[in-house]
DNA sequence: ATCCAGGCTCCTG
DNA sequence: CAGGAGCATGGA
């Protein structure tokens, strides 16, 4: 209750979207120095048909942004001389449109990490070898947006995946940014200052528990009025960076370690917890039940130091 | 119908 | 400190 409750998008559908044609000046090729795995990574992407903060549009993923008052979409594609080539298809670009599009970019598919040590590490991992073969440049795709990250991981908290993404698509229909373009509307994932002023009864009224409504509104004020931020976090040490996201109600263990994975880029964080990570490695492993959490632990010695990116490779067989 | 979903908090013994 | 109820809904 501490900011009025925004009834509207935070950027009005006709705001600043004169379509251009694509020129020089809004598309820019950005070098891509580690090993990228197109395709796989446009798979991932693609896991759910209700995902609505970015689409696919053939080979391009489109995504928009709300920044500066105004909205933003933005493409990505392969360049044809490696890399990828990121073009800003509406509105007047700022002079560093590109540098903030390329910094989002590498961030989100988190392209400034090498993974040679990461594959050379488990090339004779029962469990990991086949996969890191079949994926090889996969990039783990994250939430750069920590409110985005811990938002996405309470919604998922014990529900399948798919009533998730409804719940998650709810909250982004009625709070988020909306841009549109050429007849489509493209979302973007609300702020926390609009979810810190977001009515109780209204999120309710979209099936969210009690407790994830009071989880979710509580997280957002501590954002918006900056108690916590991913810049914090990411100052500390990974051990006390859990430690205060523990300290979040509706934060638990796995959300904790989901965050450090997502979106605070800690590639040892393991949420050892998870269903889909125990139900990926039963099926590969063909065990009559769900790993417990210590032969889990147990199989991950070998991932010491990755085991993000394992749990990512894992989760990618489950799609 | 019953159980389980990308868990967590809170209450009980 | 272990164990269990409750949460909201939908799919198997």
């Amino acid at each position: 209750m501490k900011k009025p409750a925004p009834s509207a998008p935070q950027v009005p559908p006709e705001a600043g979207l004169t379509h251009h044609p694509e020129t020089l000046a809004n598309r820019r090729r950005l070098p891509v120095a580690v090993e990228l795995n197109y395709r796989e990574c446009l798979l991932f992407l693609n896991r759910s048909d209700m995902e609505c903060t970015h689409s696919l549009n053939d080979d391009a993923v489109r995504k928009a942004f709300c920044t500066d008052g105004r909205g933003w979409l933005s493409e990505i594609r392969p360049a044809a001389q490696g890399g990828l080539t990121l073009t800003l298809l509406n509105g007047d670009a700022p002079a560093d449109w590109a540098a903030r599009l390329a910094a989002y970019v590498r961030d989100w598919w988190d392209l400034d990490r090498d993974l040679q040590p990461f594959y050379l590490q488990v090339q004779h991992d029962r469990l990991l070898a086949p996969l890191v073969a079949r994926y090889r440049g996969l990039r783990l795709l994250g939430y750069p947006q920590l409110f985005e990250a811990l938002s996405w991981a309470v919604i998922g908290q014990q529900i399948n995946l798919s009533f998730a993404y409804q719940l998650r698509r709810r909250l982004v229909h009625r709070y988020g940014g909306k841009v549109t373009f050429e007849g489509h509307s493209y979302w973007v994932f609300p702020d926390a200052a609009t979810i810190a002023g977001a009515r109780r009864q209204d999120l309710l009224a979209m099936q969210f528990s009690r407790q994830k409504t009071d989880y979710l509104i509580a997280i957002a004020a501590e954002i918006a009025d900056g108690r916590l931020s991913r810049e914090s976090l990411q100052a500390m040490e990974p051990s006390a960076a859990r430690e205060r996201l523990l300290q979040l109600r509706g934060v638990g263990p796995w959300t904790a370690d989901y965050v450090m994975m997502k979106c605070l880029r800690n590639p040892s964080a393991f949420p050892v917890g998870d269903v889909g990570l125990q139900n990926a490695v039963r099926q590969l492993l063909r065990l009559p039940g769900k790993p417990t959490e210590e032969e889990l632990r147990e199989l991950a010695r070998p991932w010491s130091g990755w085991e993000a990116y394992a749990t990512f490779y894992l989760w990618r067989t489950l799609i």
